[in-house]
DNA sequence: ACAATCTTTACAATCATTCTAAACTACTTG
DNA sequence: CAAGTAGTTTAGAATGATTGTAAAGATTGT
């Protein structure tokens, strides 16, 4: 994302292309798909060279999902992660790593699922598959 | 749970049955399914006219978890929280009060979930349908 | 009863996150 | 460009859930 189109983008969505919020736009919005927490930000933001406030990196991670650049997720770990990728999906989440890596919402088919209960609509689901390194095979070593 | 068999469920994992944590059993496994959160559970104590510290609802919570009495639910609100059903199953999750509800394992069903990347393993599946009120119908009223 | 071990508890500490208010920056208008 | 206004950033305090610490208290085996 070039300085030019991470200004436009932040127009767009009616926010003032800060020097903080290009560097964190530049970031995120490469065309990848993305998955960080406040603070896996905040070091790879360090780690460019970039000084900005932790807050602000909370800030701007809200603003963004408030206009619908970016979406929360919830339940990993203990911390909020925020995702490029806003379509509908799902996640494997590797425990050993801590990655976080999509399950298009078209390849999973979830059937049966129960009747909401009365006067409740169903918001969404959300699918979380845990994955562990493959054990090592103890019978040959 | 009578207190007899507080005494024994307790016994049998090897923990000493003091008076915390026969209140806490009783209260938990009375048979029914229970979604409790550390201070949802302080609450209820505190009641019933029991008093007993925090830090010891989150032992005796850890405690039961590591005897397998009790499992840990994570992703749901922003606390932790304990399930008296063991078994393998997924949840409703009520956004509107902050209510759990199961739904057993075998009443969904996760087709063509895609393969584990290399070196991994699917360790779980975790099934989380979100509910809301249904909106009232805006067009009659 | 005694000693050993385990448990409870008050309180401090931690961690992610949010709040506050003052300093700073961007945008508009003259 | 100058000034005014509104929006933004930031350090640091506050919050809320949870965990750690260490001393006092309870339970168990002998
Ligand atoms: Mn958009
Ligand atoms: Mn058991
Ligand atoms: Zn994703
Ligand atoms: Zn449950």
């Amino acid at each position: 994302m070039t300085a030019n189109s991470a200004t436009d983008l932040l127009r767009e969505h009616n926010l003032r292309p800060t020097r903080q919020r290009m560097a964190l736009a530049a970031l995120l919005f490469d065309g990848t798909a993305r998955h960080v927490t406040a603070e896996s930000l905040h070091d790879q933001v360090k780690d460019m060279g970039i000084t900005l406030s932790l807050a602000t990196i909370y800030n701007t991670l809200h603003q963004f999902t408030n206009v619908g650049l970016l979406k929360e997720i919830k339940g990993i770990g203990d911390a909020k992660w925020f995702d490029t990728n806003i379509d509908q999906h799902h996640h494997f989440f590797d425990i050993s790593n801590d990655h976080l890596i999509d399950i298009p919402a078209s390849s999973i088919t979830i059937s049966h699922l129960p009747a909401s209960p009365d006067g409740k609509v169903i918001d969404g689901v959300d699918v979380i598959v845990r994955l562990s390194d493959k054990s090592p095979d103890k019978s040959s070593g």
